[in-house]
DNA sequence: TGTACATCAGTGAACGCGCGTTCACTGATGTAC
DNA sequence: TGTACATCAGTGAACGCGCGTTCACTGATGTAC
């Protein structure tokens, strides 16, 4: 009855990390939470925070690294998904959408962070959009979609698709999370910017000077 | 030589607006940011705060509408500087790094704003992108640079326009100021996405189905 | 297998400090006649 | 033009509260022999 004791390993620092996320998710700003604030959310004791993170910096790094399994997950999705190339874009804007639904916080927490207070956050989320743009520069060598796209050319073809999916998050990050047909909107919003973007790279000349 | 009572005016209200940019152009975030630590920025005393805002959300919407200024003011030196149309990218590029630079704390203030806590802010940097993008198309039409395409394919391409440059502002705001090395590589790789991003729009077939 | 001890992850009390906000004030500026 | 008064934008003192952080503690778990 008295919960005093460690129940197991990780589990207050894992009620710590969605404690933070579930107050993200209600749209307060990482930014300006306190130690006593998600402590209170965690149903956990101020001190307890300390055995876990050396300040709240420190917590948002370990939610970076989480973001990071989370946004995998949905690569690997997609992967086992979308299996003709016609339909490429229109599946992958999908599961992205819906991954973003129900992961609602860590993508609010990604979004927030590439503006983030921290330098090693934004560092962070970077570096994972970096990840999956050349992860997907791979694929499309793999699939042979891009031959006639020179490796830099492709990088760069990826990276603007990865930012305009990331950017879409703020669209739908401001509508609520049962308005289907707000959400509808922006997938069908993201999917032509993809494939304008695609079209821009068939069209591509690389090194045209 | 006391300093008790006003010069002009608005100046405090000037003052503080300009202490919230300033120490969001140090690094902090708009959101943690306290009434106490905006009003020991600018020189005043704490309660000269109520004087001209409500609460630092408040503060923030007026900083959207003197955002706003900012951008107008860009986009009317854009308008004036880029008379070719093949240097239209680069010219307009330039401008806006420039821009960013100039402005720092005021960009940073906009980058943070579009996944920030105050719902309003959000909404209205939104909708000075909106505003920035239908103007861009007008001026296309204006230029006959897109001719093949409907009116809402040419939103749709001015929108990833505007969205592309200004996911560049997280790219410009994390490196160093005096870093024109980097600066250089930002300003090349953004002028590549616009570039891509026409050849899509220069080849896109207008309701294909 | 049992025992002794170190480590770990929780606890509650306490600290000093900075916060947002209120209040009554003051003197300069603007306005009516 | 002068006078009386309202308004405006500044001031300093004061409030109660929540904050981050420290401390000494406790009991469960892991480890050595």
């Amino acid at each position: 009855m008295a919960d005093k004791q460690r129940r197991k390993p990780g589990e207050t620092r894992e009620k710590l990390m969605n404690a933070a996320l579930a107050l993200v998710g209600k749209g307060r700003h990482f930014a300006s939470l306190g130690i006593r604030e998600v402590t209170r959310q965690a149903g956990v004791v101020p001190t307890s925070f300390y055995r876990h993170f050396r300040n709240m910096d420190d917590l948002g790094l370990q939610l970076v690294d989480e973001l990071g399994l989370v946004l995998r997950k949905m690569m690997r999705e997609a992967r086992a998904n979308v299996l003709q190339a016609d339909k490429l874009i229109d599946e992958s804007v999908g599961i992205f959408i819906a991954h973003a639904r129900n992961n609602r916080s860590f993508f609010m927490f990604m979004a927030q962070g590439l503006a983030g207070e921290s330098r090693a956050v934004q560092e962070g989320i970077r570096s994972e959009m970096r990840y999956f743009a050349s992860e997907l520069a791979n694929d499309l060598r793999r699939l042979k979609l891009a031959d006639h796209l020179s490796d830099a050319d492709l990088d760069m073809t990826c990276d603007l698709v990865v930012r305009s999916v990331a950017f879409s998050l703020t669209d739908i990050l401001v509508i609520s999370p049962e308005d289907e047909y707000q959400e509808e909107q922006v997938r069908k919003r993201t999917a032509r910017f993809l494939q304008l973007i695609f079209v821009g790279a068939a069209n591509w000349k690389s090194h045209p000077d």
